[in-house]
This record gives structure tokens, sequence and C-alpha cells, in this order.
DNA sequence: CAGAGGATCGGCT
DNA sequence: GCCGATCCTCTGG
């Protein structure tokens, strides 16, 4: 591979967009299409695996399709996909998704009083909606039974660029990918122009 | 072992 | 829009 071209990290998370994520919780099928995400590169400061492999980032080292959760600000867990090959530290970061399959039950796992929009309108509440925690480290995305990625055939809403979201370092980098005129974008109105 | 910081959320102004 | 909660993880001594 060659410098020019696109690394594999930022063409998945271009390509995930519009795409599924299926939850298997208790039998019951949850979903949602993928409207937002970030892509996490190889040696990019704002990366968890800039520093290198440690403990809790050890999966985004390894082998691509695979999940990388992590527990973040005392409160939240954020659902990521590996993104390259084995050795290689990188990963999307699923930061929205519309409702799909299983509204009901997502609605009572978020809680009474919260809007539709909202069900899974941010990294945090799209773990909180699906029950995904650490335990669901490492899952293979093509294999495992209570996790997996899926298209339905609709046809891929146009993509955006801006930048990412809520970063300290490398917040010039125009890595974060949108589903254009989708309503639920977590990002601020001027990071999803219309 | 202590300290600092963080890919967020929800509540309040 | 701003701010605090909350706790895991990593780093440095």
């Amino acid at each position: 591979m060659r410098a020019d071209v696109p690394p594999a990290t930022g063409a998945l998370a271009a390509f995930l967009i519009g795409r599924l994520v299926v939850r298997r919780l208790d039998g019951v099928l949850l979903s949602g299409r993928i409207v937002e995400t970030e892509a996490y590169l190889p040696d990019d400061p704002a990366s968890h695996s800039f520093r290198g492999r440690t403990q809790r980032n050890r999966t985004m080292f390894g082998n691509y399709l695979h999940a990388y959760v992590y527990f973040i600000y005392g409160s939240a867990y954020c659902l990521n996909v590996s993104s390259e090959a084995d050795g290689i530290g990188a990963a999307v970061l699923i930061r929205a998704l519309e409702p799909v399959e299983g509204i009901a039950l997502i609605r009572e796992r978020r809680g009474a009083g919260v809007a539709d929009r909202d069900l899974m309108r941010g990294p945090g509440r799209v773990c909180s909606a699906l029950d995904i925690d650490r335990r669901l480290d490492g899952a293979d995305l093509e294999t495992d039974p209570r996790l997996w990625l899926a298209e339905d055939g609709t046809i891929p809403p146009a993509v955006g660029m801006s930048a990412r979201i809520g970063l300290s370092r490398a917040a010039d980098v125009h890595q974060r990918f949108y589903a254009r005129g989708s309503r639920y974008l977590s990002g601020r109105r001027s990071l999803s122009p219309r």
C-alpha cells in the first residue's frame, strides 16, 4: 500500500453509514441504522491506540471487524469496530443509530421520557440502548451470535464529513462521517450542514 | 500508589 | 450553551 491510498479505517467508517448494527438480547433482535461514525486512524494522536497496545485497547490491534468496547467518563460505554489488519491499532466509533428493530424494548431500556430521536443519538446511548459493555469487547462481528453488522439492501444515504467530536487533540482532522439529512445525528448542527 | 484526564450524558440556565 | 458527575485507565514516582 502506498501513502496516497486511503486508509482502510476511513473507508470502513464511510462504508458503514447506512448499514445495520444488530444485537440479540434474550432472543430478541434490536437493531439500528448507522448514521454517524468516526475513524481513529493508525498513528492518530486522538486515538486510544496512539501510545501502543494496552490491556484496554488490545482489540484495536487485533484483526478487523471485532468489537472494541471501552468505558468513558465514569458513565458510558462506546462501541467501535476494529478496522485494520492484526498488529495495527485503529477502529471506527459508532456514534449514532436510527432505531429499526426492537424499538419497544429499546424504549424500555432507555427509560421513560426519552424522545425517540434520542434513543441512540450518541455513542453512550447506543451502548445503553443495546446493552453493550466490556463483556462484548473482542466479539467477532462476523460470527458472534450476540452482536453483528448487516446490510438490508436499502440505498445508502449521501455521506458528509466533518471534524470529530469531543477531542482535545487532532481536533482538526475530518474523520467524522454522517448520513446527510438524518435527524438522528449526535453532533452539533454546525458539524452537520444540510 | 496517587494523580490526572477522558471518543459522554443529562440537567439546568 | 455550560457544567458537574463518575470511575476506569494509564502514567510516573
